[in-house]
DNA sequence: CTGAAAGCGCTAACAT
DNA sequence: ATGTTAGCGCTTTCAG
């Protein structure tokens, strides 16, 4: 544990020379039974933990990952994260985490500042990024992944799901219920192009319906958003039977405006979410919304970077991870 | 941009020295302007990008500061992170983070994996470590912050609030409210400080009021635990007039239950919670809990290493960060 | 199968 | 103020 012994004093106790160490050290089939005993006996007695900086430096590899998600504190995408250091961790790897903050000029300083440290591979949320943040991951010669939407021209590989998809199946299941006046509440932010398609899903689901009536408004992320939201529905005189709310945050904090307002979820409003957050499965009445096992996002994206890494190449530059339409009872028509 | 850009190859192409490029890099004040202006047209010419691992093995300094959560796709912890990288980022510092799933032996691997690396600082949650990592931690030699908790026995520096003393308060509200048959319900798990301290201090609050009658129940730490927390409840003949959850997970699964049942809060049963989560201040009826900036605990935290690193060594081992007893309507008496 | 030697790209004396 | 040089601790040829 003294790290102040070093890879020659192993070599010079084993009676080795440093390149056996090193083979030991990395497994490499090159080495009698005898000697390797040898080695491990000394590094034992001596507490050795070999220096990972100067292998990364020798080696040009540093068993590091980086990551940017849009905020830390935030369940959905640190699930991702959660998954990712699981299956990182089991190979030796470690991850270095950053927050874009949804900002695009924050997002590319972030990249840059991993991209001096040398990391194996990046992970980065979302399908469409600047220019600059693209051509930058181009030409840093390392994996790429994108994640938590899907796309067919991906920097490099991107694992996640189909928003736009997702909306359209959750838009067509409420239509699909007998609803036909239908608000859709997105959020009030750019640079996000998951809410993005997830809003387009929706217009391309009712595009077509010519009895429906929809409309599309803004509100805050948050649970306050949502409330305000079914506010701005119930004071509207066009009689709104069904809302869709682009996160699963603006759908709770709806319901329980319903909850305060006495409207009856879904006999007078149904109300539909994005997401599957815990409470989403919980709450009075229980919330319909799209599910998508995010910790498994993150290992899948971790698992394609460790294969690539060790050279297997064989998996495809698009992964499907998919989703999962959850009817509960907040679009369930009495 | 190119990462075959090596630090020589901005000394050739500006004519000076590497040192006097490494000075530059590293804003030493013994270059002069015209000089330093050639390295940094040099510089912007060639796209160079500094090696951070080369850096890193020859200055005997990552850059690299090692957290380690419970949990990483879990508000409350990951909440403390974006705190720490908001900061550190500011000061050209990354995070490497790790998950030790509530267990000794893995937070003991994971630090081990961390130190390997050589951060310049670790921050670990939590107060209370085995003996092998308590060692480990200190002959690190590292700067070492342990947070989201207090003690007066630190391994280095500790910066969180007491979860005791929260617990206190909060009990002793309820008792002041004029609540006295209370249950309090802790989780189902070991190697929590967070989590025992609660309890400590609940038992401590109650340990005087001769006239309360009081029981400690343990369920899962979830909706579902907290709604069978208030079922146990409910099926008891004892009357239970408030109950205490040791989390607001269990607390608004509890709330929630109780308006399945149509059991009116606070009017039947008042409830209480810890940690505020955003959905407390939100539910119906909104949930009495302990509030602490855990942001800002994070940031602070990231603060004492990136002092301790700068030599600033005045600061205090110990920083309280405080927390705020949040009384809402759950409690409040009719 | 093993040892010796040459770097990896940078920083930090040490000269000048 | 600036150039030169010796490492930082490891991996990886290259011989043998």
């Amino acid at each position: 544990m003294d790290s102040t012994v070093r890879l020659s004093d192993v070599a010079k106790r084993a009676a080795v020379g440093v390149g056996t160490v090193s083979r030991v050290l990395n497994g490499s089939a090159n080495v009698s039974a005898a000697t390797r005993q040898k080695v491990l006996h000394a590094i034992a007695e001596l507490g050795y933990v070999p220096n990972l900086v100067a292998r990364s430096l020798a080696a040009n590899r540093t068993g590091l990952i980086a990551a940017i998600i849009p905020v830390i504190g935030n369940t959905q995408h640190s699930e991702v994260i959660q998954g990712m250091t699981d299956v990182l961790h089991a190979h030796g790897m470690n991850l270095m985490i950053g927050a874009s903050g949804y900002s695009d000029q924050v997002e590319l300083q972030v990249i840059e500042a991993f991209l001096a440290r040398r990391p194996d591979a990046i992970y980065v949320t979302g399908v469409r990024h600047s220019e600059a943040v693209r051509s930058t991951l181009q030409r840093s010669g390392i994996p790429v992944v994108e994640g938590s939407n899907l796309t067919d021209r991906p920097i490099d590989t991107v694992v996640g799901y189909s928003n736009f998809n997702a909306s359209v199946d959750l838009t067509r299941l409420l239509i699909n219920r007998g609803y036909r006046r239908i608000w859709y509440v997105t959020v009030t932010r750019d640079f996000d192009d998951r809410i993005d398609d997830r809003l387009e899903g929706f217009r391309s689901a009712v595009s077509t319906g010519l009895e429906l009536k929809t409309d599309v408004i803004r509100c805050e992320n948050s649970f306050d958003g949502g409330a305000e939201a079914v506010r701005l529905a119930m004071a509207s005189n066009v009689g709104v039977e069904a809302m869709i709310f682009a996160t699963d945050v603006m759908a709770v904090g709806g319901l329980l405006e319903c909850q305060r307002r006495g409207i009856n979820v879904p006999a007078r409003l149904a109300i539909a979410g994005f997401d599957d957050l815990t409470i989403a499965a919980s709450i009075n009445p229980s919330l319909t919304t799209i599910k998508v096992d995010r910790v498994d996002l993150g290992r899948k994206a971790a698992e394609i970077i460790v294969n690539r890494l060790q050279g297997n190449d064989h998996s495809s530059r698009i992964v499907d991870v998919g989703f999962q339409v959850v009817e509960r009872d907040s679009t369930r028509r009495p």
